[in-house]
DNA sequence: TTATGTGAATATCTTCACAGCG
DNA sequence: CGCTGTGAAGATATTCACATAA
């Protein structure tokens, strides 16, 4: 049984842009798009896309190009996007209810079932239909509703007792929107996103004068 | 005049980070670093930070580390961080309303000085300080105000549309939060940031197991 | 003695260029 | 003939290891 084929890391990053043009592509009715296509729309080059897309399955036909429903399944399939994801979210602040309220999830195969928040005036109050309950309950609904993902948005102060709380509850991957590096134990996967090291990033960017970037976040291990 | 020199496009991203661990480590009262210490709360190797930071300045003292504040400056004046940057939000839906309330902000160099929609029942209301003002005002603004940053938080159908109004205006860098790849004319930085994106990130982690990895976010010309 | 700064070695990623299939 | 898939070349980035300075 081989394990499997290491996919380059810069390549996943690539491979989430892909399969987001491809639902849009889907959903424009469009039956095919080459490489070239596909990558112009997110600056990518041709050769880049063909070598990402190798890495995940033979998807393409040869003098014709990707057959969008096949490689949007290839893509969801591969990367265990096919069924539902379910994630949780703690911290019912700006940021939290932004994400509550986000709507490009919904059509998404991720989902945030459960809002949680210490702040008893948080605690009962509904946003995109979801019942905000006490940090306490985490543990249970974790378990009971089958969650895999976290997300943290939470004060700087309390996102890496968070992320233990998340990780002894059985999570299995973080997104954490404190500035802070939150350490997780091996196996667990886990990322961050600091808006403002990301405004930072476009100002140096502007100093520097260079034009082109990716964004940016925050490893863990 | 040496022009300057090339700093890589991953250090440039590190150096944000180190750039924020210095502001806690300075409020901290912690004079002194190592690149060892600066390296292990962000995960990232002391090698790798000694080279990182050799490209921005010789701010580190052989046998004792980077003194926190010296280093703290150089960032700060080599990326341009020591003076304000002025930024303004167009769109002030659950995502922008996030922003004008992210408390991180406030003590960074960077602002948002202004807000604008399109939409005639959010204008006028007040967010963080902050009255929202019709798209129309925007131009106006930008120049009057000297601002230099652009925050896209509006659905994807309007966020090239915005850009282009942005970099008209005068505004040198845009940060999107729209799912989509906005395109600006070269000698403009863009970089995006998808929360969908970001999960499906996370998710795919998860599939194959990894454990590490680094934000996402998606570049533009 | 300790921890930086950096050439050289290594590992990783990207681009080129073309063989091969539809 | 067009466009994919991929070895080989090239470009970048990271790590190693040590000379060097306080």
């Amino acid at each position: 049984m081989p394990t499997r084929l290491p996919v380059p890391k810069p390549a996943a990053k690539r491979l989430s842009l892909y399969l987001r043009e491809c639902e849009r592509f889907q959903e424009d009715g469009v039956a095919c798009v080459s490489s070239e296509e596909l990558g112009s729309c997110l600056g990518i080059s041709a050769a880049q896309v063909r070598r990402d897309l190798s890495c995940v399955a033979q998807a393409g036909q040869r003098g014709v190009g990707y057959e969008v429903p096949v490689l949007l399944e290839t893509l969801q399939r591969e990367f265990g996007l096919a069924r539902e994801w379910r994630a949780v979210l703690v911290g019912v602040g700006n940021i939290g209810r932004a994400l509550l309220g986000y709507g490009p999830f919904r059509s998404s195969t991720i989902s945030i079932v459960a809002a949680f928040d210490r702040d008893p005036s948080v605690i009962g109050s509904t946003w995109g239909g979801r019942t905000v309950m006490p940090l306490d309950a985490l543990a249970h609904v974790v378990q009971s509703e089958r969650v895999e993902l976290g997300v943290i948005a939470v004060p700087t102060s309390a996102a890496q007792e968070v992320a233990d709380r998340l990780v002894a509850a059985g999570v299995r991957g973080i997104l954490n929107f404190a500035p802070v590096r939150i350490v997780v134990p091996s196996g667990i996967s886990a990322s961050s996103v600091d808006f403002a090291v990301e405004l930072r990033r476009i100002a140096m960017d502007v100093v520097l004068g260079a034009s082109g970037s990716t964004g940016v976040g925050e490893g863990t291990k």
